[in-house]
DNA sequence: TTGTAAGCGTTATCAC
DNA sequence: GTGATAACGCTTACAA
């Protein structure tokens, strides 16, 4: 792909960074109340509106008592400075930043892509930004994520990991006392707390209804077993399985990446088996809809030649041929939680505490259930 | 739905954050290599190693002439106390952060996710953060996200914006004079360049695909018109029908907002219709599929009774039912795009440049199209 | 009520 | 080569 450029007119955007007519002279120029050329100090408020750069700072921050007069001279002055204070300067004065640091394995994926706009909103609220770092599903990069908002002297961290080693996270962390809360990626015993689904739950929703449709020979699509969540989910199968008193076939249970193609592969290989499955567990969306198009290349029927199921209600379900039966929950809601969390954690020293997010089933065709009435 | 919580037993994590005994008195404890309990500071790194703090500083940096002994000691002190450059105080002293921000209207809108992983990564490649701000498809958010990065010194700004009128942008941005970098939703005349899709070769393809099927009734879901984005396709498909000498019926035009939803009940008004029309263009995906919900709900099936066709190509595309067609793009190579430029802008004073991605039809047959001989 | 001064942790400009 | 010293822009005792 080439891409076309085409070379504006070069526009005059004054930018005399650098020019040296700070306020040191208050130049009596026809229009002082422009703003200014270099970004206005607290010295410059404070020298207009005729006080110390303490006042001025005390008047900013409704701190301590001082005369109504001058507290409006310096918001005055402030206002038509157009100043705005550098969060660089004060956060390396009281050693607080109000940012924190999100790290997750791949922001594209639609679900850290939710949690992150939950967690977002949730922090915005409190006055915290966000600064994000891509894991881009790599521990190593994770661990350098982690140093690089440390070194940003973060106040808080939300992490979804990528399954690093409890020792790694905290030869990292430790020492900075970063106040953490992990989601759906949890490093076990660290931090001040887990928001998670409740991936047990889920699956075993999954697996009774297959049961339920009379299948015994269920195959699964288990997600990386590295992290967390893939590793509960397929932990979470077996029980269940065992619950209805059946015993998995090993080759029906793959183990791989999370993507669609990971599925396709997984989906081409059970296929291929001479006494196939007769129903999938996928356990993400990507899986099954990676099950979905090996099935389409195979010519194999869902849900008549094979029942499908998954983890992970992606916002198409219901367009999808056929549509995909699902345990389903709200995403934005466990980065929100995850927030909430947080700050807490941020304000007040509390006790560490684990959540988990509820899900629920949403039949629809793929698992051989009869369309609703209507809709 | 309510939360399971669950408080964890109090891990003793230290956290003397507080603790006096910084490096003041280097302490002969068993254990002098340990990570200190306070982060360590360049002062620390040059007591230890017997120099003062510019000559630690200009060993780690690597600048100006210095023994290779003292290097190398100050190197292994650094080592050794596991020093982490303090980014604020840099920042502070540099007047460079090393961090750009980033404003999108929707986080977790698929593409805006995309464009986000993209940047990402080229920026990190180049040595930058990025701090992420939601506009929530709202100027006086993304207002005063434009104020907040700014006060926090960031070196560059990636921003599509939700459609901010010129003046408003140069009011927050212009002093500052912080390069930037539009992508999807620009502001005309301003910032020092801006990469788009190219919105009407796409448009074109679309209806000139609909022409050929015999197509002249063409209803179109037009997105919001306040986005540049939104504006730019209406427009083409005004040009592109009347490249073919169809005047399109106002009643078959459709503004409405990205969401689902949208689609959804424009689709419906659209279906409503005493003479509907014979074929759809939806300016987004999202429209696409909220008007495939519509007709399903009134059962009318595409592509029999209406074809579709849509600007956006969901990576479930070929999944749907129909299968979808659709002008397609890489989401994620207009935020790698931007970044590159911005990096480039942030290093030179450089002339401003305008750059489109290309798209690319994909024939399914949702236009009404006969599936390829196999996959 | 307001001002003076110290300091957050760096880097840069000088001397030596 | 290396070391004082002065910023960077702010907050906060402590004085006045």
């Amino acid at each position: 792909m080439t891409l076309q450029e085409r070379v504006w007119q070069r526009r005059n955007r004054l930018r005399n960074r650098f020019s040296s007519l700070a306020a040191s002279e208050p130049r009596e120029s026809p229009a002082p109340d422009v703003a200014p050329r270099r970004k206005a100090t607290l010295a410059d408020v404070a020298e207009r509106a005729g006080v110390s750069t303490s006042t001025a700072s005390r008047a900013l921050n409704g701190h301590g008592g001082l005369a109504p007069a001058t507290r409006a001279a310096v918001q005055d002055a402030a206002a038509k400075l157009n100043f705005q204070p550098s969060a660089l300067a004060r956060s390396l004065r009281t050693q607080q930043t109000f940012t924190v640091g999100f790290v997750v394995p791949d922001v594209s994926s639609p679900f850290y892509a939710a949690a992150l706009k939950g967690a977002q909103g949730r922090l915005e609220q409190a006055g915290y930004r966000v600064m994000l770092m891509d894991a881009s599903l790599n521990v190593d990069r994770e661990l350098a994520a982690l140093e690089t908002l440390l070194s940003h002297q973060v106040d808080g961290l939300l992490v979804a990991s990528t399954g690093m080693p409890r020792a790694l996270f905290d030869g990292a962390v430790g020492a900075a006392a970063t106040p953490t809360i992990f989601f759906d990626g949890v490093v076990e015993g660290t931090g001040e707390g887990a928001v998670t689904l409740d991936n047990e739950g889920g699956i075993t929703l999954l697996v009774d209804h297959l049961v339920e449709h009379g299948h015994e020979r269920i195959a699964v699509l288990a997600g990386s077993q590295r992290e967390s969540a893939g590793a509960a989910r397929l932990r979470a199968f077996h029980t269940a399985m065992a619950a209805h008193g059946i015993s998995p076939v090993d080759r029906y249970v793959k183990v791989c990446d999370w993507e669609i193609a990971d599925g396709r592969r997984a989906g081409m290989e059970l296929l291929a088996d001479p006494k196939p499955a007769t129903a999938v567990l996928a356990s993400s969306a990507e899986l099954a809809l990676g099950f979905m198009s090996a099935a389409a290349t195979r010519g194999i029927r869902v849900p008549d030649d094979v029942a499908l199921v998954a983890f992970d209600d992606p916002y198409f379900g219901d367009l999808l041929e056929p549509p995909l039966t699902a345990v389903a929950y709200d995403a934005r809601e466990i980065g929100a939680t995850a927030a909430e969390l947080l700050v807490e954690a941020m304000r007040s020293e509390t006790i560490a505490v684990e959540v988990t997010v509820p899900v629920t089933l949403v039949r629809r065709r793929s698992c051989g259930c009869q369309p609703e009435a209507s809709r």
